[in-house]
DNA sequence: CGCGCCTTTGAAGGAGCTCAATTTAGGTGG
DNA sequence: CCACCTAAATTGAGCTCCTTCAAAGGCGCG
């Protein structure tokens, strides 16, 4: 459909010991809770790994859908289009989260996924995994979460489209981000955005010029620093309170 | 936490009778795709049927969870809250359709459950689940269909809320009811709303105010007819338009 | 039959959008 | 290494679509 934008790694010993078992990411990723030798299972199913330079698609909407994808690293969105051109992004993936799981309903899938930074994937072929997840228990109980918190996920982007003001929105994202950030290692407070203003405001349903003023906003009030995609949070609960103004 | 605002029926002959082997629903619902051995056996698993009655709860946020639902009949509404009293529609679910996957990932559910009319639904122990989904590969595979059909709803969703005008919002969602009543041998063109200006509001991310102001326009437009809660679809295609104004 | 809830409709206001100009950053080639 | 070039970000001004506030009408339930 359409010519290969990335390219698969060979199975060599190297690469299977960067797989699962030796994986930093594990307990953030589909392993999380199960035991060595399960780990070790799971390697097997993970096919391969896919390179996918900055802006380049891992799948686009109408592609066949044979494979799970778990970011290894780098940066993704995923976004629906419209037939006049209008596009929502849906989400944003960073390492050790799951991706393509938008395919498995129609066997196509529904969505476009770019890199927004160089990064790579575990390609985990589908059809390999439900096998799996029929003979470990806990796998299966795992990946099942992992379905749901995309549901979660999803309605907290619809409470934040359908419910909020502009900088009740920016600030959710901002501190969603934060969260993510902690969780991998990060500097909770110090992060460089991977995605621009329009990409942003896409998601949050806002123009890139309403995103920008609300960044500005958030700079003059002391909240945030902000110098093009690089960003520190000076004021975490000053954001929260944004969000919930009685509480906190 | 709350006191129980529904009954189980006891399994008797009579309701075993009317579980999935014998229900009208079945090719819409979890059973799809099953053979008649296969449907015996998830049977078996749907543990009881419960009646909600209209406006009261089949789940709230905070519950613990232990089981998903099909609708057997009537009509749902999930929402969530904010703090601050905020709320956000998530869904609008009828016969057929799955309830309460959101509660997986963190083993309780994260937002509400409300029968917007008196309603029936099977009670399937999600453990009892699992367990034959890995005995039952087609059951496996159709049910991550339903979690996977949940993501691209929601993206849908989404999309509604972060990309469309209120027309368009509110001509999608008559289209997305319509099409799924005729998927169930309603009427594609009449029908009745279960719902309440407010209730769609919340769902559009739009003020109910907004959504009888466009059912106003719409009617005047020849587009549909409209009395209070009863809908008549005049102009399939002319909403169409609306969604996508030069194709069609 | 009456009360409360839902819906409809009008008028005014505001949050975010559109259009436009300027600044800044990052990438490229001389 | 610097000048250039393009894409991204910022900021302003006016406008629009949706909201808010308000009042009246209709339906259904007890």
């Amino acid at each position: 459909m359409h010519k290969p934008e990335t390219r698969s790694i060979p199975l060599t010993l190297s690469t299977i010991k960067a797989a699962c078992s030796q994986c930093s990411l594990r307990e953030l990723c589909l392993p999380f809770g199960l035991s060595e030798p399960e780990i070790e299972q799971l390697d097997s199913a993970v096919g391969s790994r896919r390179r996918v330079k900055r802006g380049q698609h891992l799948y686009r909407a109408g592609d066949g859908f044979e494979a799970i994808y778990a970011v290894k690293s780098g940066f993704f969105k995923t976004d629906v289009l419209l037939e006049d051109g209008r596009n929502q992004v849906t989400g944003f993936q960073m390492a050790g989260e799951i991706l393509g799981m938008d395919g498995i309903s129609v066997e196509t899938h529904t969505c476009n996924s770019v890199a927004l930074e160089d990064s790579e994937v575990c390609v985990i072929p589908f059809s390999q995994l439900e096998q799996l997840t029929r003979e470990i228990k806990s796998l299966q109980h795992h990946f099942h979460k992992v379905m749901s918190r995309e549901i979660v996920r999803d309605h907290g982007v619809m409470m934040l489209l359908g419910a909020m003001r502009a900088e009740e929105r920016l600030a959710a994202f901002l501190l969603n981000l934060s969260q993510r950030f902690i969780a991998r290692g990060y500097s909770a407070s110090e992060f460089h955005l991977r995605m621009t203003r329009d990409e942003i405001g896409s998601y949050l349903g806002l123009k890139l010029e309403t995103v920008s003023r609300a960044f500005s906003r958030f700079d003059e009030l002391g909240l945030i620093r902000v110098q093009q995609k690089h960003i520190v949070i000076l004021d975490n609960p000053g954001l929260k309170k944004l969000l919930n103004p009685q509480a906190c």
